[in-house]
DNA sequence: TCAACGTATGAACAGTTGAGCAGATATTGA
DNA sequence: TCAATATCTGCTCAACTGTTCATACGTTGA
């Protein structure tokens, strides 16, 4: 809470760059993770940006299933289902249990099953309170 | 194009998909949020997806920061940080402050706000657990 | 053995995304 | 007034993502 007292453009480090708030800059930084978590955790959120990913995961969040089952609960042809799957499964977020040519998924990570009650726990909350979930107008993009 | 908003379950057979547990199915489908809580969770998600903007998100989780400093702390050039930051808070994720020519961010979404904790929580721990966190290699397993 | 089936895969294609660049805007101090 | 500053913006392009199509694989029952 400084008082705005001065923008100095040239009292850091060495630094070219200017900075406004040495000090919080400096705690930031130190308490940042390590770029390969930063990548880590991006990763993971990357596997639930997607809608029909979502629902193939929170269709697994009661138990296994079958490709062509969730396909029909997600939305998606067995196909991109399959690729889908492929995907979690190499980030490890689901496995997969084969009996004859069957072959039944599961959520495979407790972090992500965290992710995922959190996040429909909160849509639903959301739901009621969110006035307009539309992109405000945004020039482009 | 969505199904899913009625789901009966009578209904399913007579769909062209074969299904191979007709009652799982209909149980995962009654209980999927609609397809816009979907896309909104995803969207959510999505823009937790990118290490820089991740970087950038943890900073403000301290408090609220000037472009110039989330630059610094990110490592993100000042377009790119402005532009990132655009982004979020064109999803209500951050809010603005403005003085004098400085825009101060601030995390304005308490959804998001438990998710980075939540994930940063969880990568602290992953880190000692982890044995590899390097994808594995797709064509494998 | 063969055909049907459930699933997996690779290639290709369209749509999306992030970052840099150049220029624009708005505030400040001289 | 002008120049410097802090941030924002439109444009552009390369990289990435998700889907479809065609095809391949392993399993099952006839």
């Amino acid at each position: 809470m400084q008082s705005s007292s001065s923008v100095q453009p040239t009292d850091i480090d060495g630094c070219a760059t200017k900075v406004v708030d040495p000090e919080r800059v400096a705690a930031v930084q130190s308490r940042m993770p390590p770029e390969a978590d930063l990548v880590d955790t991006a990763d993971i959120f990357g596997l639930l940006a997607d809608p029909r990913r979502l629902s193939l995961l929170l269709a697994l969040l009661e138990g296994e299933m079958c490709v062509c089952d969730l396909a029909v609960v997600s939305g998606l042809s067995e196909s991109a289902t399959s690729h889908a799957l492929r995907l979690l499964r190499a980030h490890r977020v689901v496995s997969v249990r084969r009996t004859g040519r069957m072959a039944y998924y599961r959520l495979d990570d407790a972090h992500v099953r965290m992710l995922l009650d959190l996040a429909v726990a909160h849509t639903e909350h959301t739901d009621a309170i969110h006035p307009e979930r539309d992109e405000p107008p945004l020039t482009g993009r």
